[in-house]
RNA sequence: GACCUUGUAGUACAAUGGAUAGUACAAAAGUUUCCGAAGCUUUUGAUUCAGGUUCGAUUCCUGACAAGGUCGCCA
């Protein structure tokens, strides 16, 4: 995976390398910080972090207890400015953590915006994301694809890679051809403008018109004894649809027009989906200057011997030894088939930018492609090969079963949107506590939220799980959603704007355990980063960001910063408040969820 | 048929091989004379099944079962 180069030493690897050097010592055995088992101390339990012991046991040939007392003694006498205290729990060496080293951490970041973030590798990093078809609309398909593929990068970012937000647009092929030729039949010159409509939602429609139509022209064909098959291969519009593909292919002009005039349509459209989404590219690839790719590579791969010729002239690859199977890479025509635009394009986008990584934000319907793509890449030997990751991510489906495009089940990505920024007006409008700010201030907050809890309801699990997506239960506002997050943040700025921090020395002895619970989850913020772009899954970012807010919520509700017991303790509090405010903004922030001062 | 992915409370999700499996929604009960109640506190409730490896398995392996996906010219 993705390697990562993490400056700051974090408490875990500092006890790590700790524990390492203390075996060193007392027993004469070399170990390795990997092996070394460390977890967070189990609430019943007194102390911060675990040593797990039962692994040194057969090496050391003593108890766990003798082990665990040892190395507490040792590590407590040789590094008291770490470890305060320790306690052995069957096979567990549990210590306490000197508050120093909290508070230190505290004092060091809480004004630091950037924490977080790591210096830069020097690796470099494309990600593939959006990828649409140019004869209908985003639907929330889509939009888990933006959401998780702009999220990475921007992870992969904050991690210290530099980053290529990349698009490839499939503007050509049968399907464009089917909303052109319903466009010259039933469109009599109407126009997105002359229709006030968004242009990709103008040519969806004439996508499903060609449906209607087709539909209609098969039925008639099968009343007349046809099989199904063959009823839609015959009826006039197909074959008219498949002549202007070939029209398309050989350059005829007015094809060629009409083609370029609704693609430009589709384009204004997802233009201004994905700003008002957030959404960004660096630069967009178009299949129909890329789908010719790959030729030459299919020569070299024939004298390579990574491919071969059948007698009828297609080109193959032989995957059998590998587990999978014969693959086609040239058709006996000698045109490229899918798999081979990819493999050019690879080495296209190599070639023009030399990332050593990329990431295919890529639904799972394709691991198998993806996986064939990769080994045929590695093959040819060409540089980008081993570079290659699929984030390969599920299904939204809806409770009735999948979304259809031919059913009418598609949950639009503009209505969505549209429908999430109602509904969190609604709810702001209820509770009434922003009705000082300006109709355009107001705007931005409904925009904020809305557009918040869609993007995190999509990103939160696991990418590789199909998810449902329910109307009614999906847009909740309350538990795990960005607006309980984006709540806290606004609550937390009301405290700052109140209350004055001033830099001083914390007086160490009584870190309350709501107080330290805190301080401990903020300082794993870095981790919390490196594993997500490790994973290749922001989902670790948005558990991360919702159990700091919840954290910081439980110490709010009990431990009062404005009346603290005294100044010392308000300025700690202040000074937690300040920094996990900061975090949830960087941490929502990579997630593409902006979070507000009040709400 | 072969291969891939996923199976955890009523529902949706967590858990580098570690201690009594966490959280949210839903349900029930509390909680605003005090920094923002979109909050907080409490209760009920789960690892699909059968083997194996291990001191220890939700996690790794094998096999069932279930859901989804893919499998020579659609992208």
């Amino acid at each position: 995976m993705l390697t990562q180069k993490n400056y700051y030493m974090n408490v875990i690897e500092k006890i790590k390398s700790s524990v390492a050097t203390a075996i060193q010592h007392l027993y004469q055995v070399e170990v390795l910080t990997k092996d070394i088992a460390i977890n967070t101390t189990k609430p019943e339990f007194e102390g911060d972090y675990t040593v797990v012991l039962f692994a040194f046991v057969k090496q050391f040939k003593k108890t766990p207890e003798a082990i665990g007392n040892e190395l507490g003694n040792y590590l407590v006498t040789h590094n008291s400015d770490l470890f305060e205290n320790f306690n052995v729990i069957k096979g567990f060496l549990n210590f306490t953590i000197c508050s120093k080293v909290w508070l230190n951490f505290l004092a060091e970041n809480y004004h630091n915006n950037q924490f977080g973030k790591t210096q830069t590798t020097g690796n470099k990093v494309m990600v593939e994301y959006a990828s649409p078809n140019t004869n209908k609309p985003l639907h929330l398909g889509h939009l888990r694809n933006i959401f998780l593929g702009w999220g990475i990068a921007e992870i992969l970012k904050t991690t210290g890679n530099e980053v290529v937000k990349t698009c490839i647009v499939n503007d050509r092929g049968i399907h464009i051809c089917k909303s052109m030729i319903a466009w010259q039949l039933f469109a009599n010159g109407a126009t997105p403008k002359s229709t006030h409509t968004k242009g990709d939602h103008f040519v969806g429609n004439y996508y499903v018109k060609f449906n209607d139509e087709l539909k209609k022209q098969t039925e008639n064909l099968i009343a007349t004894g046809k099989t199904k098959d063959e009823a839609e291969k015959e009826a006039p519009i197909m074959k008219a649809t498949h002549q202007m593909l070939l029209d398309w292919e050989a350059g005829k002009p007015d094809v060629i027009e009409l083609w370029e005039k609704m693609n430009n349509w589709v384009y204004e459209g997802f233009d201004e989906t994905y700003k008002k989404i957030g959404s960004d590219f660096d630069k967009i690839f178009y299949e129909s200057n890329t789908y010719l790719l790959g030729k030459d590579l299919v020569k070299k791969g024939i004298d390579k011997k990574v491919f071969y010729t059948k007698e009828d002239g297609s080109v193959w690859i032989d995957l059998t030894t590998e587990g999978l199977d014969e693959k086609i890479v040239q058709r006996k025509d000698g045109t490229s088939v899918y798999i081979t635009q990819d493999i050019g394009l690879a080495e296209q986008r190599y070639n023009e930018f030399k990332a050593n990584e990329s990431i295919y934000v890529i639904g799972d319907e394709q691991n198998y492609h993806m996986k064939v793509l990769k080994l045929i890449c590695q093959k040819l030997q060409l540089p980008a090969a081993d570079g290659i990751h699929h984030l390969s991510y599920g299904m939204v489906e809806l409770p009735t079963g999948k979304m259809k495009s031919r059913e009418g089940t598609v949950v639009d990505a503009d209505d969505i949107v549209e429908e999430m920024i109602k509904i969190s007006k609604q709810k702001t409008e209820e509770l009434g506590k922003v009705n000082d700010f300006t109709t355009e201030e107001l705007n931005n907050l409904y925009r904020i939220i809305g557009l918040g809890a869609l993007k995190f309801f999509l990103v939160r699990v696991d990418p590789k799980k199909k998810m449902i997506f329910n109307p009614e239960e999906s847009i909740d506002f309350h538990g795990f959603t960005a607006p309980f997050i984006q709540y806290t943040h606004a609550r937390i700025k009301s405290i700052l704007r109140k209350n004055e921090i001033v830099t001083q020395a914390f007086n160490s002895d009584d870190l309350l355990p709501l107080e330290k619970d805190i301080i401990k989850h903020l300082e794993i913020f870095p981790s919390a980063l490196s594993e997500a772009a490790k994973e290749l899954d922001p989902s670790k970012v948005a558990i991360y960001v919702f159990n700091l807010a919840q954290l910081f919520n439980s110490f709010y509700a009990q431990h009062s910063i404005a009346q603290a017991e005294d100044e010392n303790k308000k300025q700690l509090r202040l000074h937690i408040a300040q920094l996990t405010a900061q975090v949830i903004k960087t941490g929502m922030g990579v997630l593409g969820i902006e979070v507000p001062e009040r709400m």
